[in-house]
DNA sequence: AATTTAAGTCAATTGGGCTGACTTATTTAC
DNA sequence: GTAAATAAGTCAGCCCAATTGACTTAAATT
């Protein structure tokens, strides 16, 4: 093996998990710091981007809907969702087919901020893969599904846009 | 290109990164159920977790080295640490070469807990890597580190223990 | 002896989640 | 056509994890 006692004093890790586990730990909290750093500046949160960006995919998804990809309560979403509202970020209309819901979409201010955010977090994506071959960048996306619970992959894998139909 | 317009009424989202920051979102929050769910019964959190975590592989670390590597304020890990001490899961001993330092441990009935933990999520890589070549796993490995800003990147992997020396 | 460093603490605040209990409007099922 | 179910919203109170600012204590360094 690479790495083992190659130098005095030297001792590898050997799980290598263990080091997989942190790194996923440690890359998670970069890829959403530039977002993070944004969004403080303008007294808003990561409940906030969640909001802002699945609804700029998503336009006129309704707030069942945006409460099932995130699952959090009502109550969590609604506060979120009034500050929102009155930073005029987001619309909430009335569906004519069905009068009891409410199709979401995001105001000119709101489309801008997330399209903003999104090409923050697109930009480390595009550095990462910069130096990647394109089977490379396939094996990190089937590793990513794969760390999905087996009962939520099919259902996320649709809702990401893996598979979906208008 | 694949998926495209293979159907009728079908609408293939071309953006494929943003499908892929959006699974690195719901990879993550599975990455962290297993142990969220153990971690609630017994009445802790995720910043108890991180604790037991580092000071379970790095032993003996000191007070100011884990707040390095949290990113954390002194005031936030305190809190954490003072309810880790009343449960009896971490030590906190003055280090004899220089007295004004604490070298931290766990228990044993925190490195019971520790291991409880880091087997679950151990188990979901070693499931997700199942299904993998080792050259995939590399690359998801090299995405991972490749998501790290520039300038934290070497720190950050000295830490995890691609290239510790003892 | 003065300064710096490591750790710990108190107080107040914020953000983001939760549960429970409830209302309103609308659609659906009988 | 009424009763039940559904979608959304709201109030109140709670918890956890983080923040900043101001400060103390003890020990090491200069």
């Amino acid at each position: 093996m690479a790495h083992t006692n190659k130098a005095p004093k030297m001792i590898k890790k050997t799980d290598d998990i263990r080091q997989d586990i942190e790194l996923m730990f440690f890359a998670y909290r970069a890829f959403t710091r530039d977002a993070d750093l944004l969004l403080g500046e303008l007294g808003l949160g990561r409940a906030h981007h969640r909001v802002l960006h699945f609804v700029h995919s998503r336009p006129g998804m309704f707030v069942g809907e945006l409460l099932a990809i995130l699952s959090i309560s009502k109550q969590s979403l609604n506060r979120v969702m009034r500050e929102l509202q009155a930073k005029q970020l987001i619309s909430n209309d009335i569906d004519p087919e069905d009068r009891r819901r409410r199709r979401l979409h995001l105001t000119q201010n709101g489309t801008m901020l997330a399209e903003e955010l999104l090409r923050l977090q697109r930009e480390r994506f595009v550095r990462a893969y910069r130096s990647m071959t394109p089977d490379m960048v396939r094996a990190w996306r089937r590793v990513l599904e794969a760390m999905l619970d087996e009962d939520e992959r099919e259902h996320i894998l649709d809702v990401v846009g893996r598979r979906v139909f208008s």
